[in-house]
DNA sequence: CCGCCGACCTGGAACGTTCCAGAATTCGCG
DNA sequence: CGCGAATTCTGGAACGTTCCAGGTCGGCGG
């Protein structure tokens, strides 16, 4: 593991300056073919390879790209994550990940920690962040959020759903399918959650069934049962759940109770992710374009370097997969 | 945007040299207590924070951290990845982690990558990884793998559970059950797979069963249907299944064709890893101490730091979790 | 009063690259 | 054959830190 060849001794193997190494290999074009090929050689044959760290002190970009993420349980941020850094690779940009930054005092360290190393942008995929945090952050690079927040923030971009409208279409799709009594399950009382949770009235009342309109709340630790045995009590014969992770647990409690999804109890969730195609029975979801949201971060961050000031929120909107649970 | 403040702006302030600042900020003493106060003072003022890329140029060191996984879509992987970075962290290092580096091509493009901003260490997360292109990286910097290889590889530690034994647990726990004639499901020619099926084929045999040793490959993206359906219709009244994945289908063909887990079929699955809880019924798994895996991956590399040349592979032992599918 | 020690501080070199200004060489063309 | 322009190449400075060798200064023992 002895030190590696620099720069240096690729020019001296190659009989050139140390600049036209770095000129050569960059693929500038202003060096002979021929010097270019005996650069090129020697560098294979001394195995060097460039320190991107020295490149990155002399130039101002470090082609690293921060992002940080609540969690990685949750399928429906790692496949944000793998789609911010497919993104970023086909730029040439390398991904440094942070985790479990649910509470804003880790959130804080871990922003700071990658404003260290001279990340070049930052994309925050998360449910909430602290305003504040993501502005001081800014002030060191370009910041992007994937997630809602409850009202734009100011120098910050962000990529979004329409959270209210997917709601609409599991709502719609229920009362098509001649449900009446639809109950909205949740557990989250951040932005997307709320957003959901006003989709869904919002929707019951276009619809004509405001006196229908029941949320069942809970917290995050505690079961859905009781919550939903009332609503069962009460006629209820659908629930729309926040995301896939609630709908599980509906279909968990409808398990437990013998009652037949979607006979018995139709269940729609959000998100679309992983989960959704384990469920049995499939679980019909409201799907988010994560894909195109990892992208879409990764683009606005690069508008951010070649110049806008501007701040853009975008808001794709999903689509409803029907499956088997209603 | 600005550029941020250096270290010379901060000594200009506290009106001392530039060595000094990085003296006090570091902690070193042999500063005087009323200059350190001055400095330190200084650098909140400007808001400085030291170049994490100067330091790691001039010092050998970066700190960083090269994760590189096969998938973020297996949870077995995200809990090892967070393991891991937990562990990092509490020891100042960052982490970088590289994520769909399920074929060599990508692999050797991503531990490139990692290489060339000098991370200190590696840490690959696969249930595979070619040899050469380990010992490659390693010659860069030390390597840990917590997965399975086919045999040690020399220059690499490692880190398992002990795929024998815990197919041993499996099955004993299914014999002490009652039942004989239990099958094996697996879609995998990966070191590990292959390790179970021996552990479950050597201790059918240990328990008198080699008669009813039956196994059923498929291929990844084949059905398990088929091969199950002909293992019950012989009798079959068990199944243990490689990972939890594929528990999973086998509960959903228990499902499909209305036979009562753990009744008609008792099912054991592998990793115990959040899936086994999203179950209906819960699965009975078997566990890899993931956490502790992730912390020891780390702590392997720091021992190549401070000097360990000799090779280490570290097998833990894993447990069964029973819990209602069998 | 001298010399030395320890506490505190400093300036220059180094890490490995890219950028810049300009030097050396070749080329085109009158 | 000469001259300007292009082409190809070079050496030094810079990026922001840490390391190193050493400098200053007050105090203290002899």
């Amino acid at each position: 593991m002895r030190s590696r060849p620099t720069i240096l001794d690729v020019a001296a193997r190659a009989g050139v300056s140390k600049s036209l190494v770095s000129l050569a290999l960059r693929g500038d074009d202003g060096v002979s073919p021929a010097t270019r090929e005996r650069i090129v050689a020697a560098a294979d044959e001394l195995g060097y390879r460039s320190n991107a760290l020295a490149r990155a002190l002399r130039q101002t970009r470090t082609m690293l790209l921060g992002v940080v993420v609540a969690s990685l349980d949750n399928p429906y941020h790692t496949e944000v994550v793998e789609a911010v850094e497919r993104a970023a690779e086909k730029h040439g940009l390398s991904v440094l990940l942070a985790h479990g930054a649910r509470k804003a005092g880790r959130m804080a360290e871990r922003l700071d920690a990658l404003g260290d190393l001279n990340v070049d942008g930052l994309v925050v995929v998360s449910s909430w962040a602290d305003p504040a945090l993501l502005q001081a952050a800014a002030r060191r690079a370009p910041v992007a959020m994937v997630g809602r927040s409850l009202e734009p923030v100011a120098g910050i971009d962000s990529v979004n759903n329409d959270d209210e409208h997917g709601a609409a279409l599991a709502v719609g799709h229920l009362v098509a399918a001649g449900h009446e009594r639809i109950a909205h399950l949740t557990s989250s009382r951040r932005p997307a959650g709320l957003a959901r949770r006003a989709g869904y009235e919002a929707a019951m009342v276009s619809h004509g069934l405001a006196g229908h309109v029941r949320v069942i709340e809970r917290d995050r630790e505690e079961p859905a049962g009781p919550g939903l045995d009332a609503a069962l009590a009460d006629g209820c014969s659908a629930v729309f759940a926040r995301n896939d992770v609630e709908a599980f647990d509906v279909l968990d409690h409808a398990w437990d109770r013998g009652i037949d999804v979607p006979a018995g109890l139709a269940v729609v969730g959000y998100d679309d992710s992983a989960l959704a195609l384990r469920a049995r029975p499939r679980l019909t979801s409201v799907h988010q374009p994560r894909a195109e949201m990892g992208a879409l971060a990764v683009e606005l961050l690069r508008e951010r370097w070649s110049g806008r000031t501007t701040d853009r929120h975008e808001v794709l909107t999903p689509r409803l997969v029907v499956r088997a649970s209603a």
